[in-house]
DNA sequence: TCCAATCGTTCGGCTTGACGAACGCCTTCC
DNA sequence: GGAAGGCGTTCGTCAAGCCGAACGATTGGA
């Protein structure tokens, strides 16, 4: 068995953490996750390789999300004023795509900002398997959704569509924007 | 050591589902993941409970987040016209929350459409730790962010903060809107 | 046809994860 | 002062995770 790199040093520090904000003792903490207090030191050393269920029972009585004990969070906060985000996507005059928030560890989902002018359809190629997306329409009109079947969209209307089939995107006014999460679980 | 229902299952079967979907044999992945072929056929039948190095090695091999392997996804074609979502938070006539896409399995994040109109502003508690909350304004004006350092946002607007202190909303213009997604990893 | 390579499953053996117990330390109470 | 309870660390033991090898089945090539 290879060493791949696995956050073994970032568990420990995971579960110091999150141990220390819901206030529990190493002793207590073993005890609600029905695990030997001796295991939890070695795990809180970086002493161990746990198993799947003892690190799963570790979240459970920490209130936690198993994936948080291996990717742990920052966050911050940070304003994008309306135009000021990097465009990473301007295929054509009249489709823009302004990444806001890309995926951090820990999250599964980049979100954008879309401005379109009416025009040809923006045809996508299915994304990763299991990617879906919700859109929500801010101003204008617009078709999106499966390419077999897009709908009409306007002002505060909601589409989540699976991003795993090939989809479109096509504004039927000028000044068209829309916020686009993808999220790929 | 109880067992808290650490998913086994479901890693099996995210196993067969990835190895299928990347087109390599149970010996190639094995190898690619420096396992064993043993043991990697254990784990696809649910006998066994693998440690952390060996799940994480696997996600590498098949190239997916490691937290893939444990809580999988669903899809489909799904449209909330403006003003037509469950209204699941109006504690006041000048703030309205539409949860347009609650947390499903696999996922960990809430999208709310929100409305809101000048008044008292909307103090909220911390939520849960680790919580970020993404913030786009389409309409309007308002304040908001965390309760020490609110920020006023306009049209377009990107804000991200961390959720789990206390923070706050608050318009400054009538008919404001934005778009909420919690995110709790 | 036979042979080589690959496949996935089963098996026995080794190593280490997880266990309970013991330990020293600290705090609280009588 | 001593006793009780709780703390986190260390220790020895057991069993399961993981290993390599063997096996029968399948495929492709000579």
């Amino acid at each position: 068995m290879s060493n791949t790199g696995a956050p073994l040093q970032v568990i420990a520090a995971s579960l110091r953490r999150e141990r220390e904000r819901a206030g529990l003792s190493l002793s207590e903490l073993a005890k609600r996750a029905g695990i030997a207090k001796s295991t939890l030191s070695q795990l809180e050393s970086a002493s161990g390789n746990p198993s799947v269920e003892t690190l799963w029972a570790l979240g459970v009585a920490l209130g936690v999300p198993f994936s948080r004990l291996v990717d742990p969070p920052a966050a911050r906060v940070r304003v994008i004023r309306a135009g000021e985000g990097p465009a990473i996507y301007s295929e054509r005059a009249n489709y823009t795509a302004t990444l806001l928030a890309s995926c951090p560890p820990g999250a599964r989902r980049d979100i954008y900002m879309l401005r379109l002018e009416p025009g040809a359809a923006r045809e996508s190629e299915p994304h990763m398997s299991g990617t879906v997306e919700h859109l929500i329409v801010s101003t204008g009109r617009m078709l999106a959704g499966p390419r077999t079947e897009p709908i009409e969209l306007g002002p505060g209307d909601y589409l989540v569509y699976p991003g795993d089939i090939p989809h479109t995107a096509q504004a039927l006014e000028r000044g068209t924007t829309a916020l686009l999460v993808s999220e790929h679980v």
